[in-house]
DNA sequence: CGAAAATTTGACATGACTCAACTGGAGTGG
DNA sequence: CCACTCCAGTTGAGTCATGTCAAATTTTCG
């Protein structure tokens, strides 16, 4: 069954499995779906509406500034979801891109079918209630390194939360990612060579 | 009843107003509290055992950096939720603080019973869910802001989407929301007034 | 192998911070 | 209800972390 991957994760957060009537309106409800290295998922302005799990690949999100320049928010690899919540759930122009880094396949659901899985199946309530809550925890940490963390600081703590996307992501996207030009990243590292 | 504006809030919400059992359940699980002006809901080392609505008053969240400067995260008034979600739920010594700057009034819950509404009533999901995809959707665009923008784009920005918090903060503590020091959000408006 | 992309380097520029002094209310106690 | 303190806000001078720009170098990959 190609819904494999998915299920699993959902039912990490569940203290019983789900029954083969909610695995059924998932397998119904999601589409897969290959992305190529490059490929966009969505670009600013247009509306989103699908929520997307990532079965295999990766993916960047990021914004472009009032002067054109990029700001990366979020990866997502294996296991990740990706998406423009506010457009999605708003139903307003997205402010935010996302592109493929890596030939990706992925599980896909429109906004209707997820109000189904809503609608029809509290335990579905329950796992995107926690999958919220721990975006948002995220979001939070990382505005806190944001706002009180040197430049130097925000990298030593990045190398040590995600050191698998090190040799998976250009330095550039870090940089960006990081709030920092990739230049003077490349002089931090300079720095810890010596 | 004293627990109507919370019942008000969370039937918003809904497709249809709660049944009387899930009305009491809510009743039976939060309690009401006062606070006074500067007094502390929750110090950084200290575990978050609960989530706080307020019924009326105004709260600030805010972090210590390693240099023992301020960052507030968030405000909350009238029908906001004030949380330091991560140690709420992972049960981990708090990274933030949570003072009242006014006299207020909250209605807490334990964690306990946040869960037995989790476990026992579906329709809490889905208000949960609600309320936590909405504060990443505002975390994210937080971000964004801080990551792409001028100090003077974000509190322009803040002036326009918040103007009703300008008479009942304090400059120093909008400064500190906003990622910048006091002396220069005092000169950025030294500058518009001209 | 060669072109394009990613990374590094250096010189210079600047937005925002620090520190310290000053000003004007707003509480508080006598 | 005055005097005193204290906190919030303002100003200015000097500094610093990080950005900009442009060129050199290395890596990637068709």
């Amino acid at each position: 069954m190609t819904h494999q991957a998915l299920i699993k994760h959902i039912n990490q957060f569940l203290f019983q499995p789900m029954r083969a009537e909610e695995e059924k309106a998932v397998a119904d409800r999601f589409i897969r779906k290959a992305y190529r290295k490059r490929q966009y998922v969505l670009q600013a302005g247009d509306l989103s509406s699908r929520n997307t799990f990532v079965v295999e690949g990766c993916f960047r999100v990021f914004v472009a500034d009032p002067n054109g320049k990029e700001h990366n928010l979020q990866f997502a690899v294996e296991n990740g979801w990706i998406v423009d919540m506010g457009s999605l759930y708003k139903e307003e122009p997205s402010e935010m891109n996302i592109e493929a880094l890596e030939d990706s396949t992925v599980l896909q659901i429109e906004r209707k079918g997820l109000y189904e899985l809503y609608d029809g199946f509290p335990v579905f309530n329950r796992y995107f209630r926690i999958l919220a809550e721990n975006a948002y925890i995220a979001s939070q940490k990382r505005l806190i390194r944001s706002l009180g963390f040197t430049a130097e600081a925000r990298y030593l703590d990045f190398i040590a939360r995600y050191p698998h996307l090190l040799n998976r992501i250009s330095d550039a996207k870090i940089a960006s990612f990081l709030g920092m030009t990739p230049e003077f990243l490349s002089k931090l590292r300079r720095n810890f060579n010596k």
